[in-house]
DNA sequence: GCCAACGTTGGC
DNA sequence: GCCAACGTTGGC
């Protein structure tokens, strides 16, 4: 089993949103990164995932997804109405891909990207480093560990 | 809202 | 294939 690492922003869809969606699942969609997608298609039905929050007041990693289904082809990449549309992604030929991901749970405490940046242990962490934009990257298992512990502890 | 860092596009 | 221009990401 593999771990990885999701970005949303929580004003478009957050960890609320999927705990409340139907069967805590839905659609990982959206992703228009070659390389997040590349790491998208890596996963395997069962594989864990982080579940990062960006681009909001807090950013930091908020709790914990299975993966449910594997990649197939992201639909909304098919969609004129959608904002993700890409005419360049055809039935025939799918440029970009999804998964669905469930619910398992939100962190005893959310771990601030702040402190993740603290340790050491993280620095290999591509969240961490200098400019990253990736929304889709591997975690470790020495990384994943770590960070559960980190969540466990009440004071950072 | 600012802006640095980055990925993508397209002219040449 | 280079690289400048552009659009986007995302922390702050």
């Amino acid at each position: 089993m593999n771990y990885w690492l999701l970005k949303s922003e929580p004003s478009v869809f957050s960890l609320d949103d999927l705990r409340k969606a139907p069967g805590g699942r839905d659609h990982w969609d959206g992703v228009r990164n070659y390389q997040a997608r590349n790491y998208l298609c890596a996963m395997a039905e069962g594989d864990q995932a982080f579940f990062y929050h960006s681009n909001c007041v807090r950013p930091g990693i908020v709790g914990i997804v299975e993966i449910c289904r594997a990649a197939y082809p992201d639909h909304t990449a098919f969609d004129p109405h959608s904002p993700y549309h890409d005419p360049r992604s055809t039935h025939a030929n799918p440029r970009w891909y999804m998964v669905d991901v469930r619910f398992l749970g939100a962190l005893a405490r959310p771990v601030p990207l702040s402190e993740l940046k603290q340790h050491p242990e993280l620095a290999e962490l591509p969240l961490v480093q200098r400019g990253c934009r990736l929304s889709v990257m591997p975690v470790t298992a020495a990384q994943w560990q770590f960070i559960l512990a980190l969540a466990e502890r009440n004071n950072p």
